[in-house]
DNA sequence: ACCCAGGAATTGT
DNA sequence: ACAATTCATGGG
């Protein structure tokens, strides 16, 4: 799907063709961001964070292929995690058309489970390449479903994703987060530390369990949202 | 060779 | 259960 600003308003075109209501849907636009950046302006730093980005908001992203891209970003980098990406879809991705030009949507479980790892190695994904063949087995063969678990509880799906070889906490709540509409999820990263250490706590160290705890608790229900404002103004501050 | 990157698995208390 | 250590890989 290709998205610009224009005319007051978002403009996107894709192939297939979507509703504008699924991009009002995928861009989260049917929430009220207004009150929930209100209800997570608990602090001076998150404050601060809301002033300079307000505006930017949370995406649903497909089930499947969040936990997918999120697996592949274990220990990486974005343009490398970008590339892993585009190198599956390329390779085992639905083939599209879209002005005149070929692309390749993201590749469906069974694309990926006869992919397999060796296969899978050659996108760049490393060590990652077998956790992804071995989650896309089990979707394929339907031992687990992502999209079932979207209906479930945050602890109660968090549970199952986190039983996967490959997703530990940070990805089952990045997953939870932006597929699975979870918004008290607190997805901790290098970043996410890094603010709480420095910002909250005097430069004391933590671990990873105790600033997710710290997170949920000071942010409540909407932890998610303060989380993302507050990775952005970490990530462009450190420049 | 060294360091890091939107961590996870393993091992050790 | 939590915390500390090891593992892992392409790029700068």
């Amino acid at each position: 799907m290709m998205v610009r600003l224009a005319r007051g308003g978002l403009e996107c075109r894709s192939s297939p063709k979507v509703s504008t209501g699924f991009v009002r849907h995928y861009f989260r636009l049917d929430e009220d961001l207004d009150a929930i950046l209100k209800d997570i302006d608990r602090d001076l730093h998150v404050h601060e964070a809301i002033q300079s980005y307000r505006g930017l908001r949370l995406l649903r992203q497909d089930p499947w292929e969040c936990l997918i891209s999120f697996v592949s970003s274990a220990a990486s980098n974005v343009p490398k995690i970008s590339r892993c990406i585009e190198k599956m879809s390329a390779a085992h991705g639905p083939s599209l058309a879209l002005d005149g030009m070929e692309f390749h949507g993201f590749p469906t479980p069974e694309a990926l489970a006869r992919a397999g790892e060796r296969s899978l190695r050659k996108c760049e994904l490393g060590f990652r390449a077998g956790y992804i063949a071995g989650i896309a087995r089990q979707v394929a063969k339907g031992d687990f479903d992502p999209y079932s678990l979207a209906t479930l509880p945050y602890e109660e799906a968090k549970k199952a994703l986190v039983s996967l070889k490959g997703v530990g906490e940070k990805v089952a709540d990045c997953v939870l987060l932006f597929s699975m509409d979870k918004l008290e999820a607190f997805p901790v990263d290098r970043w996410v530390k890094r603010v709480a250490e420095r910002l909250f706590f005097r430069g004391r160290k933590l671990s990873e369990k105790k600033v997710r705890l710290w997170g949920t608790e000071h942010y409540g229900r909407y932890a998610g949202y303060a989380q993302q404002y507050l990775f952005h103004y970490m990530r462009h501050r450190e420049e």
